[in-house]
DNA sequence: GAGGGCCAGGTA
DNA sequence: ACCTGGCCCTCG
């Protein structure tokens, strides 16, 4: 029901653009000024379909809608849909976009010749053209920002090879075909065979620990890939690329699929890229920007650990991935899978609005794939063991972990450092939080009172809500276990580390520790013999919104690597929701109740965010200029904690955050979209950077 | 963002 | 009569 029909329609919304000045007096085409001779002699348009409409590369807010040029008859058969090239706008020369080619323009002023066709290849799909325009609005961003991170740029000379008939022309697949590692849950075989008879099943799927989710995935796949669809999937880094694309050969046989990462360059990136394009791949995995990849007849669409926050895009407008390829599903009426160990409340959201199905497996088959998870409280006994004592081991995990050596690898999770400072409970630990808006408290010299990041009130009469006590501590992460004081509590067994800058990939069976920061845990061949993760309260203490679920994503990711009823120890206080959730293996309740708690509250995802960042005065004119919808609040703005960039300008930067409820977020990202372009109409007017559901709100 | 028109006010 | 700066609008 979503196909385009071409035509007018290609990108919707078009005709809704508000004009961008406020006080406009629509003033005709004139057709006086007598056009200068065109010093190009005598152009004549195409015959038929003489004028392309063009999407400018210009980011700017106030101009963020397709411009018509004239076609020359001598370029007319290189002009096609989805095509570079280069025309002239206000005097310049600028890149541009053929959506699509027309009979007429509604525009009633004098048509300019476009200058040049950059190439033929046609690299903007009306899908991907119409899902850039979605995402632009949702994110109150503009059409050419989106397409930036959508088309990667040209590599000249890869698009000039021969197209190879990809890969060896097709080793045979070695995979199953059968339902396999999805008969674990109840729904699974009905969402395989959905998919198999060309339907769109769109399912939140909790996997099992212990299990390859890379061979479930591939078999989606290639159920939907033998449907004559194509499919895409996004995972967070270029490990689980990796992993995945290995899975996908196996399903697959060689040459049906591609993998895109950043690291591959430019030349082998785009080399790739057009063999999506081309239709010679009919499956992409990759990380974040994949999620553009202009999979032809898309079939299925999958986002593997979606609470990840690499799934964000760093750049304007900062869509995230599972949006994206929500409203791409959408769209192209494929299937969707989100998945991951854990569950996040924005899965748990589309499940409850009905977009999705929950696909789980039963309790029963839960219990026999979890490990066994107990937990130690801060004021756990240490470790009698002088070493491990010194290592802070609380005696529970020092024994777990010495019993387990004698079975295979341990794994030890210990938090990254350098978190944002803030406040907790000096003494249940408890992360203090404002009394009027719930936003998380902050010291900005230990002089004074508390602050709220959000509201910026004051909290000075702070009294801990679940203890009483009066006295905040602050939350510094200065636990950096090395891996050192962990080889001397336990001599004699070799301790590796991975780490952000020197990642571990595989681990034989073998005994050894390793020593881990969250995300970067390396499988263990067979299983991990246990697992510690350690400080927990420091994770848990972050002053953000997400501390819990995030706490727990990353506590039930390295958990999913120890084998099936192996030994957990968390070292956090058992009686919080998040250490429950861990014990009991049950992500999903926890998600549903986070999600509950948000709605009462008012916060992302049961309400939809924005986030102004500027100085004072910029963000006090955005607010004045822009109409926001009934039922907006706004919180702040309050000062950013800089981070100090040598040599860009010292301006005090400030925050404001506006909440709506859910149903207005389009209408929030719309006004904010405006009043965006009634600012940068104004040249002097300075940039406010708008963020819609930004992830951070600390 | 760049270029241009328009107006006000100052300068020669 | 002419130059300058600020403001605002268009840009196909």
């Amino acid at each position: 029901m979503t196909k385009d029909g071409g035509g007018t329609d290609l990108i919707p919304g078009l005709d809704e653009l508000p004009p961008t000045s406020p006080g406009k007096a629509e003033k005709p085409g004139k057709g006086g000024k007598p056009g200068k001779a065109r010093k190009k002699g005598a152009r004549r348009p195409a015959e038929a379909l003489p004028v392309a409409r063009i999407a400018v590369d210009m980011s700017l807010p106030h101009l963020d809608r397709p411009f018509d040029y004239l076609v020359p008859a001598e370029l007319d058969a290189k002009t096609v849909p989805g095509c570079r090239v280069r025309v002239r706008f206000a005097g310049q020369l600028v890149d541009g976009f053929v959506l699509e080619r027309v009979a007429e323009s509604e525009h009633e002023g004098k048509l300019l010749f476009l200058e040049r066709v950059t190439s033929s290849e046609a690299v903007l799909t009306p899908e991907v053209a119409a899902l850039i325009r979605e995402v632009a609005d949702r994110y109150a961003g503009t059409f050419a920002d989106v397409l930036r991170l959508a088309v990667p740029p040209r590599h000249a000379r890869v698009e000039a090879e021969p197209v190879v008939a990809s890969g060896d022309a097709g080793g045979e697949p070695s995979g199953t075909g059968g339902s396999g590692a999805w008969s674990d849950y109840p729904a699974g075989p009905s969402f395989l065979s959905a998919l198999a008879d060309g339907r769109a099943p769109r399912a939140v799927w909790t996997a099992l620990p212990g299990l390859d989710w890379t061979a479930a995935v591939a078999q989606a796949v290639a159920v939907t890939h033998r449907s004559g669809r194509g499919a895409l999937v996004v995972v967070a880094d270029g490990r689980d690329v990796a992993r995945m694309d290995t899975a996908l050969k196996a399903e697959l046989g060689e040459g049906v699929h591609v993998a895109l990462t950043a690291e591959l360059g430019p030349a082998e990136r785009y080399r790739r890229w057009l063999a999506v394009l081309r239709g010679t791949a009919r499956a992409v995995v990759g990380t974040r920007a994949a999620m553009f990849a202009p999979v032809a007849d898309l079939g299925l669409a999958v986002l593997w650990d979606d609470g990840d926050d690499v799934h964000a895009e760093p750049h304007a407008p900062y869509p995230h991935a599972r949006d994206v390829l929500a409203l791409r599903a959408h769209r192209a009426n494929a299937g969707a899978l989100i998945g991951g160990f854990t569950r996040t409340t924005d899965a748990t959201q589309l499940v409850e609005s009905g977009w999705a199905h929950s696909l789980t497996a039963d309790r029963e088959r839960v219990r026999t794939a979890m490990p066994r998870v107990r937990y130690v409280g801060e004021d756990a006994q240490l470790a009698r063991d002088a070493a491990a004592r010194s290592a802070r081991l609380p005696n529970v995990a020092f024994e777990a972990a010495r019993q387990a050596l004698g079975e295979g690898p341990v794994l030890v999770q210990v938090p990254r450092r350098g978190y944002v400072p803030a406040i907790a409970c000096g003494r249940c630990r408890t992360p203090a939080q404002c009394a009027a808006c719930q936003g998380p408290l902050s010291l900005s010299s230990s002089h004074a009172a508390p602050y709220c990041r959000w509201c910026g009130r004051i909290a000075g009469d702070w009294r801990c809500p679940e203890c009483g006590f009066v006295h905040v501590r602050a939350v510094v992460v200065g636990a950096k276990r090395t891996a050192e004081e962990l080889g001397r509590a336990f001599p004699g067994v070799p301790v590796r580390t991975s780490g952000r800058d020197s990642i571990l990939e595989r681990l034989g069976p073998e005994r050894a520790l390793v020593v881990s920061t969250p995300g970067a845990e390396p499988p263990a061949e067979g299983g991990y013999s246990a697992a510690l993760l350690l400080d927990g309260w420091v994770l848990l203490g972050r002053p953000d919104l997400r501390a819990g679920e995030e706490t727990l994503r990353r506590w039930m990711n390295a958990a999913s690597l120890v084998r099936p009823q192996g030994p957990v120890v968390v070292a956090a206080e058992g009686s919080l929701p998040p250490v429950q959730a861990l014990v009991r293996w049950d992500p999903v309740t926890y998600a549903e109740r986070e999600l509950a708690e948000r709605k009462e509250v008012g916060f992302p995802p049961a309400a939809r965010m924005a986030s102004l960042t500027a100085t004072p005065a910029a963000i006090r004119e955005l607010l004045a200029d822009a109409r926001l919808p009934d039922g907006a609040e706004v919180l702040g703005p309050v000062p950013v904690p800089s981070a100090p960039v040598p040599g860009a300008d010292v301006q005090e930067k400030e925050r404001a955050l506006i909440r709506v409820p859910r149903a207005a977020g389009h209408a929030l990202a719309r006004a904010l979209k405006e009043a965006q372009g009634v600012r940068s109409a104004r040249k002097t007017a300075e940039t406010v950077r708008v963020q819609i559901d930004p992830l951070e709100l600390i």
